[in-house]
DNA sequence: GTTCTAGAAC
DNA sequence: GTTCTAGAAC
């Protein structure tokens, strides 16, 4: 059973909006209810909530680009990485340790699926959908119908995910992450090319077909 | 972030 | 004719 961010009955609510307001009157959602403001739900949803400590909290990301994605966020209110300082140095080290450990005990006896290529990734999206701070622990299999398009794969393919270890040494270095937005926009709309090998592909299903060629039968 | 679908690509 | 992508969503 999938799990949602929003209650049916919002969206029941906007369906019978529009079926009985023909002047379709602006339903004005609370703040809470946009959609980019799903993961404070799911963070207090329990059948979504894989794992936790007092410092964040660990969650099943409800579209899985991969055969394992969880999302880890922190209880204290950060909107993005952005806000990020220097103050926040100590957590972004715990998220990394919290989902690597997790992985060693949740994963190591997992089969190895591509030969000589990490199993887990671990980072950040350099322009993120969704607010509050979020770190993607992603299998990379990328095996997974919710991946679907262009903007999914390259936005764990490319230098769109910011390894997490690369954005504690940002804002090290730099006190903050500074984002180029045009260069980030202008990695989604690359070429397909598999992560593997690197060889470009035609399409989608060419891709997503291509990809299991380097899984270990 | 997703869903839906028009029209491009095949 | 079918497959696939990409942009709107009030």
């Amino acid at each position: 059973m999938a799990k949602r961010y929003f209650s049916s009955s919002d969206e029941e609510d906007l369906a019978t909006d529009s079926k009985h307001a023909p002047l379709k009157s602006k339903t004005k959602r609370k703040p809470t209810g946009h959609w980019s403001q799903g993961l404070l739900k799911s963070m207090e949803n329990p059948d979504t909530v894989v794992k936790s400590d007092e410092k964040c909290v660990m969650i099943n990301d409800m579209y899985p680009k991969a055969r394992h994605h969880y999302l880890i966020l922190p209880r204290e209110n950060i909107s993005g990485i952005s806000s990020l300082g220097k103050q926040n140095l100590e957590l972004l080290h715990h998220l990394l340790k919290f989902g690597q450990d997790y992985v060693k005990t949740e994963h190591s006896n997992d089969d190895t699926l591509i030969p000589d290529y990490p199993q887990f990734k671990y980072g950040y999206h350099a322009i993120p959908s969704m607010n509050r701070l979020h770190m993607h622990v992603i299998s990379c299999d990328f095996d997974s119908p919710s991946l679907k398009n262009k903007k999914h794969w390259n936005s764990f393919t490319t230098d769109f995910f910011i390894d997490a270890a690369r954005l504690i040494k940002m804002v090290e270095e730099k006190g903050r992450v500074v984002i180029d937005k045009e260069y980030y926009e202008s990695l989604l709309k690359k070429n397909l090319s598999c992560h593997v090998c690197r060889r470009e592909q035609r399409n989608m299903p060419t891709l997503k077909s291509h990809i299991r060629t380097h899984f270990k039968k």
